[in-house]
Parts: structure tokens; C-alpha cells; sequence
DNA sequence: CAAGATACGTA
DNA sequence: CGTACGTATCTTGG
């Protein structure tokens, strides 16, 4: 491929501590540091700058100095050199090391040097650089360092902060100081440099000094005309004659070591991405993580740690035959294109075999022939192939008129169910990770969310994508592989794999939504948010911004005085449960009106993003994620179905702007009751919790009524409020502490009310120990379907992280199984649908909740039929109790 | 301008 | 000082 590489390689150098530790005193240290304690500002400094640096610079060689211990000769020489230096703050040490951590982890070498400074290594480093005609570029902090700027050598000197890094070349130098770069030392012999503790002549600045210098050209010639310098300050001069010749010993810089590496050993090579994100991962550095992967990965990848394809651009009639040479076994296929909002489109696809050949199609103009092909290989269903996240491709497919089978592994599937807690599973990373390969793109590793472009006047378009389709189809293997020896080769085939097809389905035909309706509840809406606003501004005599925390804490606390509420990082929360608190102690009618203007202003948000949504056909057409819950579950964006209001009556009215489309006769909703409970009963074998649900009752009433000791008519709304919240919070890790604070009631009798509780149903209790004991040894938890969530923290030494897993090991196992429960049900209707030939179709998902759009006279086939495949997809020691509703709205659906 | 914090909707 | 999410807005730091 043809790159534009600069003439002459690039030198990046940076003085470690330096960067460290302006980063240490830019970033506040009290923001920065990870769950364990451990301070990372300097760190988050020092490695924000370097990966501005990489991306901007595009240095081909890097590497980093660090000092070793303040003895150095300049101390030999004079013992107060640096000495009004304060100690490195206790909040500092340590992170030195993690900086080196870093810089191994992307390999980039860094050196020292027993009795210098790493000033010293920069200037030997950047002489010879220039000697074997690099153009060098220094990061310091260090004004030393000015002496070495030369025509092909720049200082990137931090202005404020360590992001925003001032580039001085020979002319700013002169500009900024007056002299040229040569002359800065002795520039700074004679004005001094109060951060290394030389002090200079009394009375003589830079301006003074650099007059001087350019008189008598130079300090050495200065000296020896000491005599001939008029003024006070020549008074001045030559009574500190001998602090001037120290202090131009002790900054010029070494140019001269011996060194064990030279410019050429600095070679950018690849990063040893598994470190990276091990190493990442302990110092919680989600951002940055981003960036650098935003970076593109180094080019001087050792081939035989790469992928390679023999790659072939498809031409007019070529598709058959490669298919039938390569296309026998397993096939990674990468499209290239965009999808979204349940469609999308196809440029290119990238085809590649694991007998090393690998083809790109441009799908755009595709002759018939092998369009039919194409088509024909697709659809067959043995005809294996592989793919990285196909949901969204699927559709673009679907768009094109082709149908997708023998898709056998989903590499981002299956990467999911293997560590699910991952906040993306990005190709190259699962290339380095699972194959310890390098994925190296030129296009960048942009790819997955299908907004890459690819310019077709480029005749390397398609390498990336046939890279990847390599890629895929090795993954696919290993995955599998690693996937059946955790347990999970069935979640994925029969469980994960199948849903995503359902799912790209329930994603193309949306859901229809009244747009009039829409339209005439944000009027309402806002009509509400404007009232409440005026009512705000009476009320306290003045517009303020409601929408801004700072602003009504500075109205709440300081003006009106009022009680302070729960702190927060920032302050004092302002959030509805502390106003209501406020409210009820105050009764000042701002409140109520800021309370109101938040609810009516959500609302009309609400709407406003719904009306944005809805596409052409009237419909909106969410996007479901299926690896983002560590859990299990389904989450929704663009826009978020799942999180629809519905508690209050103003809510409410948006879900009768979703309604049934045209064609068909009504919606269906159909839910799971109690199904966590369900779960937690079935898998603790209680035998009071199984008998609550075999009986059929109200729920939480007959748990009140064994809890409390009374019979089940007896059971007040108070009784059954707690044992209501009880049941809820079992599955979250609740503490008396939680529980007092939701039912407002006392620590102690939230406590006892939870040993009542245990005491009656022991098994739940023992249950739920158990989970976070076995968790604690085996360190995962498992769903119902053998579905795993890693939690290394239950053995953390920090009691917060710590206490946070074993509440995270409580509910997964709960919240997983009801997700995985569900997703059986969405396969068995769907199969249903089919079996029975009923033209009703699935819609939305909403935990445990599914919505149908039901055909014309299906109202009660399909209503038996969910009732029957939801209440048995998978088989509980008790029932798994479905209510279903139906009506022309989501709304009216409701039951 | 981007990232974090806050607030709040759902199960 | 109960879990799991996504989105809008304001604030803050670069």
C-alpha cells in the first residue's frame, strides 16, 4: 500500500518526570484515582499527552527519559542544586511506575541514567538524532532544554496543563527569550532559575541579560569583560561573577553520554494491546482507552504476528468461481455500508476463506449472474459462515433483497457471552486478545459501527474489510472453542444467534406511532412546563435557570435557606425525592412548581425525541444492543423503548401515541409476573416462596400474611408496602440501611423486619449466600442457561468494590435468568408464528414484556399461543405466570 | 468541544 | 448505603 511518509523519520522524546509531574499539579489529584485508592492524575496526564502527541506528531520513533534519584553530578557539584525542592508528594510516588507500566504496554522504551538527569539522556538522544538527520521533537517541561532547539529539532513546551503544548522553534525561541536557542544557558546563568535553586544576578532579567549577551556575543566574552560593564547591574554582575560560571556548568546539558539505545532503537512497533487493556482496566481509564484505540495502530507490525489474505478484487463474473474454490468451508464475511433505524445499505462485502484467500465485492454493481450467486451462497443455509456483529449487516442484507444463512458464530456475540462485562469488543481487540495477532487497519478501527466510508478510487479499497473477514473467520473457531469449555457453546448457537435475527426482524418493522398525538401532547406538555416555569419564577421573584443544579442550590440553600439535602460531589443534591423532603418541611411553592417544571419538561423531552424518531413509514424503529448488559439483558437506544414512562398518569398518555399500524387489528401486550421472585423461588427451592406463587394470590399480600403472622385478609397496605419492598430489594443486594430509607421507617425496624423475613423463608436467605460464596470461589456467577458474569472484585480488598460485587453476584444470577427466560420465549414464539402460519408479529421487548402487532382475527390464536410458549419456555418448580391485554395503543394494551 | 456529573425514565 | 440500562442537560476542564 502506499503511504505518505515524511522524508525524514521523526523523533518523539519525552523527559518522563517532567510531563509527570506538571500533569500531577494541572489535574486535581483528588478526581483522579481508582476504586482502590491509587492516584492516577500523573498518569492521566502524562498519558493524555502522549496520545495527543502520537496522533498529532506521527513521530515514527518515540521514547521516554526519566530521572533517576536527585543525586546527580550537578548535586556532586553543588549541593543546593534543586534543593529548595519540595519532596515529591506522598500523592505522587508510585505513579512513576505506572507511567513506565504504560509506556511497556505500548512499548515504547524508556530510559535513565544513574547520576543524570533525563534532560541529559534528551540532549545525547536528540545529538545524535540529528547526526543520523531525524527532525526530533522534545516534550518538556523544562526550560533547559531551549539550548537544544535547533532547525530539526523543536521543544513542545507545556503552556498550561500538559494538553496544551507550545512548539518552539529556533525563531520563537529567539522571540519568547530574546537569544538565540544556544544561547538560553547563558541567558539563564544570568537571570537565574529559581526551580532548580541557582540563583541569578540581583537585578538582572532576561532583557538586561540578553543585551548583554548580543553586546559582547556571548557570556564567555562577557566574563572576561566583566570590568567594562557599566551600571548597577554591572556592579551587580561582578560581585555574583561566580553563581553566573556555576550556574552555566550546571545547566548545560550532557550531550554525550553512553548510552545502551540509540535513535534507531526507538522504532514505533505495535502495542501490546492485551496489556494495554489489562493495565487499563486496573486504573479505570475508560476515555482514554477510546482515544488510544482511536489512534491508528503503529504501521511496523511484525507480518508474521499480522494477518494476511491473498486479496482479490472481484471483477464482472468472478464471483462464482472463487466461491466455488474457497467458499468450502468456513467464510468470514465483512460488509462494509451503514445501518441503523431497522434498514441500510451495502457497498462492499469482504469475503474471506481460511485457506488464505480472501475477495472483495463491490455489491453496487453487481451483474445478475452474480447477483444470483451471491444471493444463492448467502441464503444456503450450509454454506457456513462467520460474521462480527451481523444484526445491524443483516438488515442492510434484507434491504438489498438477500436472505442471510449458516451464519454459525457471531464473533461480537460470542466475545459477549465470554466476558460480558466488556465495554466494547472491537475486533482488533479480540484479534490480539483471543488470537494474540495484531489487526492492523488502515482505515482505522472504526468499522463496527458501520459508518465507515470507503473511497472506491482507492484500489486498496476492500484490504481492511478483507483483514477483517480473515479475522473474523479465525476468531470464530477460537471463540467457539473457548466458549464450549466455558459453557456457553449453546447460548450462543440456540440462544444468542437465532435472537439476533429476531431481533434485526423487530427492528425492521418498528412500531407505529400517532404522530398527531405526539404533536398535541408536546403542546400540552409544554404549555404545563411554561405555566410551572412562571409559577417558579413568582415564587422566588426572579428568573433563574431551573434546568441548573448550581443555580437552584444557590436559590435553595443560600437564599431561601433552606435545610440541606444529601451531599453530592459537587454539593446538595436537588434531586425529586430531597425536594419532596424539602416540600413537605418548607411548603415554599417553588418547590412544587420546580417540581412540576422537571416532570413536564422530561415529558415534553420525551415526545420531542419520539417525533424525531419516527421514519418514513411512520413507524419508529429502535436498535436493540445485545452485548451491553453484563447481566444478560436486551438495553434499547435510538430511541430507548424500554424506558417509556408509565407510572403516572401524564406519562401514561405517550404510550397511547404508540398505536397499531395500518393493516393490522390491535396490539398485544403480554407480561411476566413477578418473574425475578419466580426465579429466586425456583432456583433457592423455598418451599414457602413456591407455595405464595402455587397458590396463586395476590403475591406480596400472602408473603405479608407469613411474614407478619397474620391471615391473608388480615394484611394491611402497610404490611404489604414493606414485604412489596422486600421482595423487590432481595434481588438487588438490599441492606436495612436501603430498605429504612425507601420505606422511611428506622434502620432497626427495617432490620428486624428482614430477619422476620429470613426467618420464614430461610432458604432464600441461604440461597443468596450461597450464590455470592460459590461466586467468591469459582469467580463468576451463572444464569439459569449456564450464563456467566465475572466478578474478580468479591475477593477485593477494598470493602466498597468488594460489597458492590457481591450485590452485583446477587443480582445477576436473577436478573440474568429472567433475561434469559425471556429470550427462549421470543425464540418459541416466533417459531410459534410460523408453525402456525399467523401473520401477527412481534414488536418490542421490554424485559419482561414483549408487544405484538396482531393480523387481523389473531386476537385469540395468538393470545394462546404466547400465553402458552411465554409460560413454558423454560420449566420453573413454579408457574411463570403471563398477563396479557390488548388495545389499539400500547396504553390500552395495558392489563 | 468533550467528558463528567446529575437527574430520571424503565424493568 | 440495592441491580441493569439510555438520554438530556449543565458544568467543567482542556
Amino acid at each position: 500500500m502506499t503511504q505518505t511518509t515524511p522524508s525524514a523519520p521523526r523523533l518523539l522524546l519525552i523527559d518522563g518526570h517532567s510531563v509527570a509531574y506538571r500533569a500531577f499539579f494541572a489535574l486535581p489529584v483528588e478526581n483522579f484515582s481508582t476504586s482502590t485508592g491509587q492516584h492516577t492524575n500523573a498518569v492521566y496526564g502524562f498519558t493524555s499527552m502522549l496520545i495527543n502527541v502520537l496522533r498529532d506528531e506521527q513521530p515514527t520513533h518515540v521514547a521516554v527519559a526519566f530521572d533517576l534519584s536527585r543525586h546527580t553530578f550537578r548535586s556532586e557539584r553543588y549541593s543546593d542544586y534543586k534543593a529548595n525542592r519540595a519532596a515529591s508528594p506522598e500523592e505522587f510516588k508510585g505513579q512513576v511506575a505506572l507511567i513506565r507500566e504504560v509506556l511497556d504496554a505500548l512499548r515504547i522504551p524508556h530510559l535513565d541514567k544513574e547520576g543524570f538527569e533525563a534532560d541529559d539522556i534528551i540532549a545525547t538522544l536528540s545529538r545524535e538524532a540529528g547526526e543520523q538527520g531525524f527532525d526530533t521533537m522534545i516534550v518538556t517541561g523544562d526550560r533547559d532544554a531551549m539550548q537544544l532547539v535547533d532547525a530539526h529539532t523543536t521543544v513542545l513546551y507545556p503552556r498550561k496543563g500538559v494538553s496544551d503544548l507550545l512548539r518552539l522553534d529556533p525563531a520563537l525561541v529567539e522571540e519568547r527569550y530574546l537569544v538565540p536557542p544556544k544561547r538560553y544557558p547563558e541567558l539563564a546563568a544570568l537571570v537565574g532559575e529559581t526551580s532548580d535553586n541557582l540563583p541569578g544576578v540581583p537585578g538582572v532579567g532576561p532583557k538586561t541579560a540578553a543585551k548583554w549577551l548580543t553586546e559582547y556575543d556571548g557570556l564567555e566574552n562577557l566574563v572576561a569583560h566583566a570590568d567594562a560593564v557599566r551600571g548597577k547591574a554591572g556592579e551587580s554582575f561582578r560581585a555574583h561573577l561566580d553563581d553566573v560560571t556555576r550556574n552555566r556548568e550546571l545547566n548545560a546539558l550532557v550531550r554525550t553520554l553512553e548510552l545502551p539505545q540509540g535513535p534507531t532503537d526507538f522504532a514505533r512497533v505495535a502495542w501490546d494491546r492485551e496489556a494495554v487493556h489489562t493495565l487499563f482496566d486496573a486504573l479505570e481509564f475508560r476515555v482514554l482507552r477510546e482515544r488510544l484505540l482511536d489512534l491508528l495502530p503503529p504501521e511496523d507490525t511484525e507480518p508474521e504476528g499480522g494477518f494476511e489474505v491473498t486479496g482479490v478484487v472481484l471483477g464482472v463474473g468472478d464471483l462464482p468461481a472463487w466461491l466455488d474454490e474457497h467458499a468450502n468451508g468456513l467464510v468470514g464475511l465483512q460488509p462494509e455500508g451503514r445501518w441503523g433505524q431497522g434498514t441500510g445499505d451495502l457497498t462492499g462485502v469482504a469475503l474471506a476463506s481460511l485457506d488464505g484467500a480472501a475477495a472483495w465485492l463491490d455489491v453496487t454493481t453487481l451483474t445478475p449472474d452474480d447477483d444470483a450467486a451471491f444471493a444463492s451462497w448467502l441464503a444456503s443455509e450450509s454454506s457456513p459462515k462467520a460474521m462480527h456483529d451481523a444484526k445491524g449487516p443483516l438488515e442492510a442484507l434484507w434491504a438489498r433483497g438477500w436472505e442471510l444463512n449458516g451464519l454459525v458464530c457471531d464473533t461480537h456475540l460470542a466475545a459477549y457471552l465470554l466476558r460480558p462485562d466488556q465495554r466494547t469488543y472491537d475486533l482488533a481487540d479480540l484479534a490480539a486478545r483471543h488470537l494474540r495477532r495484531e489487526l492492523t487497519l488502515d482505515g482505522g478501527p472504526a468499522a463496527d459501527d458501520g459508518q465507515l466510508t470507503l473511497d472506491f478510487a482507492d484500489p486498496e479499497a476492500g484490504r481492511d474489510a478483507m483483514l477483517r473477514a480473515r479475522a473474523v473467520a479465525e476468531l470464530a473457531g477460537v471463540l467457539d472453542a473457548e466458549l464450549a469449555e466455558a459453557g456457553g457453546a449453546s447460548l450462543l448457537a440456540e440462544v444468542e444467534l437465532p435472537l439476533q435475527r429476531t431481533l434485526a426482524r423487530m427492528e425492521r418493522v418498528g412500531i407505529a406511532v400517532d404522530a398527531d398525538a405526539l404533536e398535541r401532547l408536546w403542546g400540552d406538555f409544554d404549555a404545563e412546563v411554561r405555566r410551572a416555569e412562571e409559577a417558579a419564577y413568582d415564587a422566588i421573584g426572579k428568573p433563574i435557570n431551573l434546568g441548573s443544579p448550581k443555580q437552584l442550590q444557590a436559590v435553595l440553600f443560600d437564599e431561601l435557606d433552606m435545610p440541606k439535602t444529601r451531599r453530592t460531589r459537587t454539593g446538595y443534591t436537588t434531586d425529586a425525592d430531597a425536594l419532596e423532603g424539602l416540600y413537605a418541611k418548607t411548603e415554599h411553592p417553588f418547590l412544587a412548581a420546580l417540581l412540576r417544571h422537571r416532570d413536564q419538561i422530561r415529558l415534553r423531552q420525551t415526545v420531542e425525541g419520539l417525533q424525531k424518531s419516527i421514519a418514513d413509514d411512520g413507524r419508529v424503529h429502535t436498535t436493540y444492543l445485545q452485548t451491553v448488559a453484563a447481566t444478560g439483558r436486551l438495553s434499547s437506544t435510538d430511541p430507548n423503548l424500554q424506558n417509556i414512562p408509565i407510572r403516572t398518569e401524564a406519562g401514561r398518555r405517550i404510550r397511547e401515541a404508540f398505536v397499531v399500524g395500518a393493516g393490522f387489528e390491535t396490539l398485544l401486550t403480554a407480561d411476566y409476573s413477578q418473574i425475578e421472585m419466580r426465579i429466586m423461588a425456583h432456583a433457592s427451592g423455598d418451599a414457602g416462596l413456591i407455595e405464595a406463587f402455587a397458590s396463586g394470590a395476590d403475591f406480596h399480600s400472602t408473603m405479608a400474611a407469613r411474614v407478619f403472622g397474620v391471615a391473608p385478609e388480615a394484611v394491611t397496605g402497610a404490611m404489604r408496602a414493606k414485604i412489596k419492598a422486600m421482595n423487590y430489594g432481595l434481588a438487588y443486594g438490599l441492606s436495612a440501611f436501603g430498605l429504612s430509607g425507601q420505606l422511611k421507617i428506622s434502620v432497626n425496624e427495617a432490620k428486624g423486619l428482614m430477619d422476620e423475613y429470613f426467618e420464614r423463608f430461610g432458604h432464600v436467605r441461604d440461597y443468596l449466600t450461597g450464590i455470592v460464596a460459590t461466586a467468591r470461589r469459582t469467580g463468576f456467577t451463572e444464569t439459569l442457561l449456564g450464563r456467566r458474569r465475572y466478578l474478580p472484585d468479591l475477593n477485593s480488598s477494598n470493602r466498597q468494590r468488594r460489597d458492590m460485587a457481591e450485590r452485583m453476584a446477587l443480582n445477576a444470577p436473577i436478573q440474568g435468568s429472567a433475561a434469559d427466560i425471556i429470550k427462549l420465549a421470543m425464540l418459541d414464539v416466533e417459531a410459534g408464528l410460523a408453525q402456525e402460519g399467523l401473520s401477527s408479529r412481534m414488536l418490542l421487548q421490554v424485559h419482561d414484556e414483549l408487544v405484538f402487532e396482531v393480523a387481523p382475527g389473531e386476537t385469540q390464536p395468538l393470545e394462546a399461543l404466547v400465553r402458552e410458549r411465554m409460560g413454558h419456555a423454560f420449566d420453573l418448580a413454579v408457574p411463570l405466570d403471563v398477563s396479557v391485554g390488548s388495545g389499539r395503543s400500547w396504553h390500552d394494551a395495558a392489563h
